[in-house]
DNA sequence: CTTATTGCAAACGTTTTGCACGTTT
DNA sequence: AAACGTGCAAAACGTTTGCAATAAG
C-alpha cells in the first residue's frame, strides 16, 4: 500500500491556472475568467485539504476583504471545477459535501467520526478488485468511492483520557 | 467473490416482527408497538430493495389507504430501525439516503448512475484489506462503505440503441 | 391513567435559482 | 456591444422538531 500525505498538489499554480483558463476558453459557449473564479481556485491550491462550500466561503471572505464573493458563486464554481475534473468531492450524507483539488492521484478516505478529520490512502489491490467486480456485473464503471469510518488516533487518546478521569472520580466516591 | 442477489431477507416476517417487538420492549423507556411501525417494517420486508423515505412513504400511502402515516413517522421509524440495526442506509450526497432491511449479511454496492438501480456484492479480500489499512493508520474502524458507480447492463443497452437510431437518422440526411 | 407516538405544519441547514446589475470578452 | 457571471434574496430540497391530539400499555 502506498500512502500519500503530500500537502502540496502535484502541479504548480501557474500550470493549474493555465489549465483552468484553457478549459474555460474551450467550453461551448466559452466561459469567462473572473476574479472570483481565480480566487476560489487559488484558495483551494494554497489550502490543501477538504472543505465544505461554507468553509471555503469563510476562508475566502476572511482573506479577501476587498473582493465580494457570494456563497452562490462558490457553489457554482465548485460544480464547474468538479465537472471539469479539477476538484473532487466526498459526500457526507445530508450534511453535505467536502471538496478538494483533484490534481492529486486517485485515493480513498479514512474519516474520523469524532473530529471529522480526513486521511487519504491508496491500495492498488483494492482498485483492481473493484474493476474486476464491475466487469463481472457488466457494469461500465465510471467512478468509485471507498470510505472507512472510525476514530482517529488522536480522538482515541482523548477518549481514553476521559475514561481515566472518570475512573479516578468514581474511585474517590 | 460471492454475489448475493436474493430478493428475500434471511428471516421470516414472524421472526423479524418478534425481534422488533422485543427490541421495543427492552428499550429504556419502553417503546410502543404501533400500526405505523408495523406497516413500515412489513413494507420494507415485502418490498425488498433500497428506498428513500419519500419512496417508502409513497408505497405505504398507496397500499394502506385506510391508515394515515405521515412522512415524519417514516423518518422517525427508519432512524429507530437503523439504530437498532434492523435496517441499514446508503447515502447519496445531498440527495439523501436509501434504506433497506439490514438482516442480510454485510455487502457493498454497485450503483447505476442512469437509472439509480442498486446491485450488491461482497468481496472478502477487500474486506480484509480495509481492516488492514485502518490498522496501519491506527484507526479504530467503525464502519466502511464502498460504492462503485457506473452504467448497468440494461442502461448500456438503451444507450447503444439510442446511438444506433441516431446513426440511422444521420445516414438518411 | 400514564406515557409514548402521531400528523401536521413550521423550522432547519444546505443547495439552487431568478433576476437586475456588473464584468469580461 | 454582446454575453456570461455576479450578489442578493427567495425558493427548493430533504430532514427535523414543537405541539396538541391520539393510541398503546
Amino acid at each position: 500500500m502506498s500512502t500519500d500525505h503530500s500537502k502540496k498538489p502535484l502541479v504548480s499554480y501557474e500550470t493549474l491556472l493555465l489549465q483552468f483558463k484553457e478549459l474555460l476558453k474551450q467550453s461551448n459557449p466559452p466561459l469567462k475568467f473572473t476574479k472570483q473564479r481565480e480566487i476560489i481556485l487559488s484558495t483551494l491550491y494554497t489550502h490543501s485539504g477538504h472543505y465544505t462550500p461554507e468553509e471555503l466561503y469563510e476562508i475566502i471572505k476572511r482573506e479577501n476583504r476587498d473582493l465580494k464573493t457570494g456563497i452562490a458563486t462558490i457553489y457554482r464554481t465548485l460544480s464547474l471545477l468538479e465537472n471539469a475534473g479539477i476538484v473532487t468531492s466526498i459526500s457526507f450524507g445530508t450534511q453535505g459535501k467536502k471538496y478538494e483539488l483533484g490534481v492529486k492521484a486517485h485515493h480513498d478516505h479514512l474519516i474520523c467520526t469524532k473530529c471529522g478529520k480526513i486521511l487519504e490512502f491508496f491500495d492498488e489491490e483494492i482498485e483492481e478488485k473493484q474493476a474486476q467486480i464491475a466487469k463481472e456485473f457488466n457494469f461500465k464503471m465510471e467512478d468509485h468511492s471507498l470510505k472507512i469510518f472510525g476514530i482517529c488516533p488522536e480522538c482515541q487518546k482523548i477518549e481514553k483520557e476521559r475514561q481515566n478521569a472518570n475512573n479516578k472520580k468514581e474511585a474517590k466516591n
